[in-house]
DNA sequence: CACCTCCATTTGTCCAGACAATTGTACAAT
DNA sequence: ATTGTACAATTGTCTGGACAAATGGAGGTG
């Protein structure tokens, strides 16, 4: 992939600083230098360096130029590869028993979920997520689909376990990235009543399920109640 | 404070969409059409509308233009992380303010965030957590840290950024694993007065600092308004 | 109806230049 | 030694123009 003249430039910048070529304090070379150096506008120059700041490794001032705010790389924490596998196995013990099955063109609450344009086409499945041996629903969920996975949806059985392998293996793709927003809610008295909550609050969590190429394909949103349910996750440093 | 021309137009354009104006799923003008309508060069459009896009409301794709994805401009406070790094880089730009210092032996309340044995000895900090040019807190905070690190906490400063740097370099080992968990709450009428939370309830983040050799050393326990707190995280596949 | 191709539209990248705002530094005055 | 001031270096904002890349939508084809 084409790499362009701003980003060449950020990426030189970014590796004298995680090397230690430049440590933390030290400054970076002013924009006009910068333009001198590789030969371009000031407008590359400072696209470079606004790739840097928002990365969170340099700060900059008037007069006072670039300063390197943070040598990150060596305090690097990473997702061990296994959490999105831990994200199968949570899924893969509980399962999804699908009320409802829709065509629809995104309007209202959708909207909100999915983030896309009015009246784009998806596909639609409610209901709720059981675990074996276990009353209660483990949460409420909603899960969008492409409309490039229309008829998949009818082949997902009514009791089903995780669903991005089935898109993986319908469409030949692999899920890249899971985008995940967790946050607490009040429930409305509705889902309140079908998780049998007595706090009357819980966690949503949203997931987002994107391919190599950024294409969105899932979208999930499902809902907790807080007495049931904690999210856990271990950060592991290299 | 005189208003640069493009904070000016990300600001009507954010108006209109937290009003209601314009809603979730439809576009905003083109930069073509901002430029005639505000008399402005395309680069001062394009900068305001990168600001939104940075606020989160609006995404951009060529041909398609600018999509309003969230009209809850109530600028939602979020916590972006994809690796402990963006965890440093978060809590580095929000200080910790603390308010109390004790050491003490694990009672009570202590017990069921610390998992020990009552009795053992911890030292005890606690606080609120602010963000610069924020007048509520991002949250309530307790740290506990291990007793081998008795006269570290005389000299955290009162107003301190992330916790776990001073601790490596205090013992001269590495934070190897963090573990967290995530929960929602409802707040107790103290914690929600000092949040100023309406809903009532939170979202709590307990995190677990060990080194190499499994020795939990750190201990964070913090208290979130649910309507200013979403935690975001990204999952990769190799 | 599904699929493909083509085109026009829109954003993305880049240039050259201008003036404004901020602030570190050196020098002068107290 | 401290304080204030003027200067100059540096980033911030903004203009106007150009071409590249991506893609939604129209229209044709099977």
């Amino acid at each position: 992939m084409k790499q362009h003249r701003y980003e060449q430039i950020a990426k030189a910048l970014g590796e004298r600083i995680t090397s230690g070529a430049v440590s933390v304090g030290d400054s970076l070379p002013t924009e006009a230098a910068l333009c001198k150096k590789y030969r371009v506008s000031r407008y590359t120059a400072r696209e470079a360096l606004r790739q840097l700041r928002e990365a969170g490794l340099i700060t900059r001032r008037p007069r006072a130029g670039s300063t390197v705010t943070s040598a990150s790389a060596n305090a690097a924490f990473t997702l061990p590869v296994s959490s999105a596998a831990d994200l199968f196995r949570y899924a893969s013990d509980t399962r999804f028993l699908i009320a409802k099955r829709e065509h629809i063109k995104a309007s209202g609450k959708d909207l909100v979920v999915l983030g896309c344009r009015r009246g784009q086409a998806w596909i639609r499945l409610s209901g709720t997520r059981k675990k074996p041996g276990l009353a209660l629903p483990v949460c409420l969920i909603t899960v969008y689909l492409h409309r490039g996975l229309a008829g998949l949806e009818k082949r997902i059985p009514r009791s089903a376990g995780v669903i991005y392998p089935l898109i993986e293996k319908e469409l030949g793709v692999r899920i890249a990235r899971i985008d995940q927003r967790i946050e607490a809610v009040m429930l409305e008295k509705a889902d309140a009543q079908a998780l049998e909550s007595e706090l009357g609050c819980g966690l949503r969590v949203r997931r987002y399920y994107y391919d190599a190429t950024d294409r969105l394909l899932e979208v999930s949103d499902s809902l907790h109640a807080a007495e049931r349910f904690a999210y856990e996750m271990r950060l592991r440093r290299d």
